[in-house]
RNA sequence: GCGCCAGUAGCUCAGCAGGAUAGAGCAACUGCCUUCUAAGCAGUAGGCCAGGGGUUCGAAUCCCUUCUGGCGUACCA
């Protein structure tokens, strides 16, 4: 999914930031102003390496930008900051910059006006990179794994996946758009423990289905779920009772084959109607069959990381300042997960060549992962290169009471159930928040389909912008190009602010990147649809004189545009009307 | 007990590389469709940013501490 313009020009990405270069600019523009001050003698030497912040004010009236530099450098300069502010702006030079002026401001604050230039490269390069609007190369090409959903083969996936799924995929997709070079994995637990108790449920539901209830002995900590007698009822169908006089190794070992396949193949099914897709389902089998796994082993054994205790084998990560140790291999052989987890990140890094992993795990998940990064030097990862993106549970309720999550009372709500339920478009929004606070999921809530939800928001944005062009379209007036729009006819509050707005994308990819926060691109969207709203209710477009006509239609189209690629990250669809 | 995450409007949440008067949506109340989609716009009301200390020109934001909630602290995954 790689951009072809990114390839061919990446230097129109470089600058596509209009916020970030803005920015940069004030910060040369003020280190040449200090120069010029103190080459003149009106500021003392000694504020050269003062980092003044640069803000967007929240209210415009304090300027498009603002630096607090001379607050800053009160202190080493030993001056007041209005006094600072006021040599400083007496040499700045704005000529051939963004900006049309600047002025002193509450405590020595310097507020920058942008010009017209500014806005007009805006305009510019939404239409030199089109469906690609938004896209940079901070992740210069870096091989990124994103792990997400990874959910047991054992059952279902439950509203938990569901959350884990949308924000494993916009996480995928943000690092895309930030030009890194982006791998979807899911790992499938299809070998250990929990699976061999699936094997023997599924053996048990068989015959109890065959013989009765009394049959057999329901293994102890086995699936109670009801989809493993749904399973038992597949594998019936298909094989009738011949299963009844196989030996139980080979019965087994053919049901958790059956019971895998199929769970597998329904969990890509529903992630699919949820937009997703993988780049490879990786099975911990593998790492069984291949060697892998003991090999790993063997480098922590030979590391002298290991110790034996009563029959099992246990890694020394207090030792390594964590709170505990970990079994790898337990009494009677079995290699825990966390003993594979090693090896499949052994995988990622080592074999596979991935410059960094993200993995996505649920917050029951986090005292692992703390753990899990101090051994990965042991086997020759720089745990630096590996981030957990932690997500707090989902607390499902009903009419306010809190309904119980787990997979083996058989009672959860599925993803599935949900998408039968609600649109992917709502399904996928809804889930869209800050990874690290709790989510409250009301079912009540997500049934209905109304204005509720704020997607629907952003959708008729971009409906009503496309029904426009087109009646413009039949009456003759098609979306001028930018350099041949007359931007003086578009300075109004309304107008300047969707620009700004529209100016934000590749910023807001930036930062969502940096801190692993996809929810930041939903919530731009809104604003930026609102920023639309805004414009579209007060300034009108048909019947004004044709140089306004053709401005505002073109600033129309440009927002259309950017809220499309906003979608596109999501994953959400952008309907041409509604 | 210890560790991690959170606590901001009635509700759901933004703001968390320290910046100017704390923001949005929903709910409540007022207005705005003979003109491009009212799934929209404009406005009113709503706050000891959990409490207390500290750091500094400046703290919702950083540090310490207390309280509350969630999760973890398995030879489960």
């Amino acid at each position: 999914m790689e951009s072809a313009l990114y390839n061919e020009t990446p230097e129109v990405c470089a600058m596509s930031n209009l916020i970030e270069v803005a920015k940069n600019q004030i910060s040369d523009l003020i280190a040449a102003a200090y120069k010029r001050a103190v080459a003149e003698n009106t500021l003392p030497p000694g504020g050269e390496t003062v980092i003044g912040t640069i803000d967007i004010p929240r209210d415009a009236n304090n300027g498009d930008y603002a630096t607090a530099w001379a607050m800053a450098a009160a202190r080493p300069l030993g001056q007041p900051p209005r006094k600072i502010a006021e040599a400083l702006t007496a040499q700045l030079d704005l000529a051939d910059s963004y900006f049309a002026e600047a002025e002193i401001a509450g405590p020595g604050f310097i507020n920058f006006r942008l010009a017209a230039r500014w806005y007009r490269e805006v305009l510019q390069t939404v239409e030199t990179m089109g469906k690609d609007y938004g896209r940079i190369n901070v992740g210069q090409n870096q091989k990124v794994m994103v792990e997400f959903v990874s959910a047991n083969p054992t059952g279902t996936m439950t509203i938990g996946n569901a959350r884990g799924g949308v924000l494993g995929d916009t996480m995928a997709s943000v690092l895309d758009w930030a030009g890194y070079d982006v791998f979807r994995e899911f790992y499938v637990n299809d070998a250990g423990n929990q699976v061999e108790l699936f094997a023997q449920s599924l053996e048990a539901r068989y015959i109890q289905l065959i013989k009765g209830e009394d049959a057999a002995v329901f293994p102890e900590n086995g699936y109670h779920g009801e989809d493993i007698r749904d399973l038992a009822k597949c594998f019936y169908d298909q094989h009738g009772e011949t299963y009844l006089d196989i030996p139980e190794a080979q019965r087994r070992a053919d049901m958790m084959t059956f019971g895998l396949e199929y769970n597998i193949a329904k969990m890509a099914a529903d992630l699919e109607r949820y937009g997703i897709t993988y780049d490879n389902w990786f099975k911990e089998s593998e790492l069984y069959d291949s060697g892998y796994l003991e090999e790993t082993i063997q480098l922590l054994i030979d590391g002298g990381h290991t110790y034996e205790k009563d029959g099992a084998l246990w890694l020394n990560l207090m030792d390594l300042g964590a709170e505990k140790d970990d079994v790898l291999r337990r009494r009677g052989g079995h290699y825990t997960y966390f003993a594979a987890d090693i090896a499949y990140h052994r995988d990622k890094f080592i074999k596979r060549g991935f410059d960094r992993v993200i993995d996505v795990w649920g917050a029951d998940h986090h005292g692992h992962a703390i753990r899990f990064k101090k051994i990965l030097p042991a086997v020759g990862i720089d745990p630096e290169r590996l981030d957990f993106l932690i997500m707090q549970l989902v607390r499902l309720t009903r009419d306010g009471e809190t309904v119980r999550v787990s997979k083996r009372t058989g009672k959860s709500i599925t993803l599935a159930d949900l998408l039968d339920e609600i649109p992917k478009d709502a399904a996928r929004f809804f889930f869209s928040t800050r990874p690290d606070t709790h989510l409250e999921f009301d079912l009540g809530l997500a049934v209905r389909q109304d204005s509720e939800n704020p997607v629907y928001y952003i959708h008729y944005a971009h409906a009503r912008i496309c029904t426009l062009v087109k009646a413009l379209a039949e009456e003759g007036e098609i979306v001028p190009a930018a350099a041949d729009v007359d931007l003086t006819q578009v300075t109004g509050a309304d107008e300047q602010s969707l620009i700004k707005a529209i100016a934000r994308l590749p910023e807001e990819i930036r930062i969502a990147a940096r801190d692993y926060d996809p929810s930041k691109i939903n919530r731009y969207a809104q604003e930026l649809a609102a920023a639309f709203h805004g414009f579209y209710s007060h300034c009108r477009i048909k019947g004004e004189t044709r140089e306004v006509l053709r401005a505002r239609l073109k600033l129309a189209d440009t927002a259309r545009c950017a809220i499309a690629c906003c979608l596109d990250i999501l994953g959400v669809s952008a309907p041409e009307r509604m």
